[in-house]
DNA sequence: GCCGTTTTCGGCCCGACTGTTTTCAGTCG
């Protein structure tokens, strides 16, 4: 998959541009390019062998080239010459919040500032405020700036930013003034992970909310305040943006805030020529607002169906919903079973009575308790022993709850050349096997991407579980090649799994819809070691969502009786 | 650099906040 990395490169050059000072909008051609290749979900040298780059939206003939040398020569020459213009460090420089091209540009011909640690020690010596249009309150927003970068503003994975954003709607909720309000931004589009958190609120008194807003007790920085846009840095250093509108506005500002800005700029563009101007205050006519109160009736406007959040980041739902043609996504109502959930009898924390009583409580038809399998002792895997042992356990809750159907299975260790931790006649008496990789990380692609091929191949093998092994923030995901992969699921009618934990982010919505299209049956799990985990389905079923699945893409959405077992 | 139910040239989404100005440029989302 060069797409990443063709993106990369494209990013790379629009941000020497931006200190070069060229024109924005080439500057902006490059990004879009970036961000197009980066959300296909196919390989892009399968484009240029059926030369059909330019069907991509955003590139043309000059592009076209560039991708080509990209993928046969590896390298592109033109980023190399730009990059001699330019020193390294000063790109990171562009990273500091406040800091744009055009500063950083000055600083560079003024000061000679060249990376970081040089611009850190112009601040503290006072030469950045000797130039022009730059005094004291600059420098100190540079040194402010310099430490957010310090402290990395990284992303937050998406159950850490609702968690945050629902602290602070919920306090905010308090006010009399305040009408409505919702989080919007990447949060509302279930993105995986969150950068900033935005809060949209409808009030007739922004002086109020702004005033509460940025006195709450996290709040340990006012970055900015006005009436309507108002943004804090908490104590634990996350962003948090609040913009209070009218409420005939509400529905333009909800749409303008959720994002994505390129979902909203096609938006536009479609407004323009449909001769309306759209901004965060609704839809225009010659100054005349004809919508703006809620979303469906800006969609309305502007001829569209209602698109729902997760599909707003102009991967093709705009034109989608012009044809009539959006997917009717997966729901949390059309979940059935959870089949890949651990109990104490291995490493899980609840008894399967536990489980049984929460998947009932959720309304499943059946659950599958897949605990680990022998060679992985470290998580408590079970020898055949214990799983007969274990199978009595479950014909025991069997008869005491009838309302649900308890799967008995196993979620079993892929070994270091493909094979299975449990011979065939012990999986044949399972009604659920799932494989998986917990060891061997470190192995080449090719062995890896075998391993989880080999493991397909089994009969009983029904899911493959977290195929790359990612936990973010603690260890980066071993290397597959994932088209190999989905086509062995294809082939052997093999599903992959969604793992629902929000800090697995295994297979990406990209990555998803990848396997939609190539037709491979997915199946949205949680893993969950507790009873209460069951409920992380529903970041799962957001994974899903943003990659255009639909229920009959998803295996259990199935009842009990059409399950391929 | 892309793109065309007005265009193959001249456009390219729109508005808020800040700081430094004295009407606006830079940055951000």
């Amino acid at each position: 998959m060069k797409n990443q990395e063709i993106a990369n490169i494209f990013r790379q050059i629009a941000e020497i541009l931006e200190i070069k000072g060229e024109n924005p909008f080439r500057i902006r051609a490059y990004e879009r390019a970036a961000l197009n290749i980066e959300s296909i979900p196919e390989d892009i040298e399968v484009f240029v062998k059926q030369e059909r780059l330019k069907s991509i939206p955003g590139i043309g003939k000059d592009l076209e080239e560039k991708i080509k040398e990209i993928v046969t020569e590896g390298r592109l020459k033109y980023l190399e010459e730009l990059k001699k213009a330019i020193p390294k460090g000063l790109i990171d420089i562009l990273e500091v919040p406040g800091v744009g091209p055009k500063t950083a540009k000055v600083l560079y011909e003024r000061l000679g500032v060249r990376d970081l640690v040089m611009l850190e020690r112009m601040v503290h010596a006072g030469r950045v405020s000797k130039l022009p249009g730059m005094k004291k309150k600059t420098e100190e927003n540079i040194i402010r700036g310099i430490e957010i970068l310090k402290r990395g503003h990284d992303r937050m994975d998406l159950k850490t930013a609702m968690d945050a954003a629902d602290s602070f709607v919920g306090r905010l909720k308090r006010l009399k003034e305040v009408k409505k309000i919702m989080p919007a931004g990447s949060l509302r589009r279930m993105k995986d992970t969150v950068r900033d958190i935005d809060i949209l609120v409808s009030s007739g008194s922004p002086k109020k909310v702004m005033g509460k807003f940025t006195t709450l007790p996290d709040v340990k920085d006012v970055l900015a305040k006005g009436l309507t846009k108002s943004s804090i840095l908490t104590k634990d250093g996350i962003h948090v943006d609040v913009r209070v509108i009218e409420d005939a506005s509400y529905g333009a500002a909800l749409m303008y805030f959720t994002g994505s800005k390129a979902h909203n700029i096609k938006l536009r563009q479609l407004a323009i020529k449909k001769g309306f101007k759209l901004s965060e205050y609704g839809i225009f006519k010659k100054n005349k607002k004809v919508a703006g109160k809620t979303e469906k009736e800006m969609y309305r406007t502007l001829g569209l169906p209602y698109i729902v959040p997760e599909l707003r980041e102009d991967r093709g739902e705009v034109e989608a919903a012009r044809e009539g043609m959006l997917p009717r996504l997966v729901e949390p109502g059309d979940i059935k079973g959870d089949l890949h959930v651990h109990s104490t009898w291995s490493d899980g924390g609840s008894s399967i009575e536990e489980v049984v009583k929460k998947a009932m409580g959720m309304g499943y038809e059946y659950i599958g308790i897949t605990d680990h399998s022998q060679g992985l002792k470290i998580a408590g895997g079970l020898s055949k022993e214990e799983l007969k042992l274990k199978k009595k356990e479950i014909d025991r809750l069997s008869k005491k709850y009838k309302g649900i159907k308890i799967l008995s299975g196993a979620e079993v260790d892929i070994d270091s050349d493909g094979g299975l931790d449990y011979p065939d006649d012990v999986l044949s008496q399972m009604d659920i096997v799932i494989g998986a990789i917990h060891s061997g990380f470190k192995q080449s692609r090719e062995r890896l991407t075998a391993r989880i091929i080999k493991a397909c191949q089994n009969k009983y093998v029904r899911i493959i579980a977290h195929p790359t092994g990612r936990l973010w923030g603690a260890r980066d995901p071993y290397e597959i090649d994932l088209e190999e992969v989905l086509k062995a699921c294809m082939d052997t009618d093999t599903a992959l799994e969604i793992n629902s934990f929000p800090q697995r982010l295994d297979l990406n919505d990209i990555n998803c819809r990848m396997a939609k299209d190539l037709g491979v049956k997915m199946v949205i799990n949680t893993d969950a070691h507790l009873a209460e985990q069951l409920e992380m389905m529903r970041f799962g079923i957001a994974c899903a969502r943003r990659a255009w699945l639909e229920k009959k893409d998803i295996l259990n959405t199935l009842p009990l009786e059409k399950l391929p077992l």
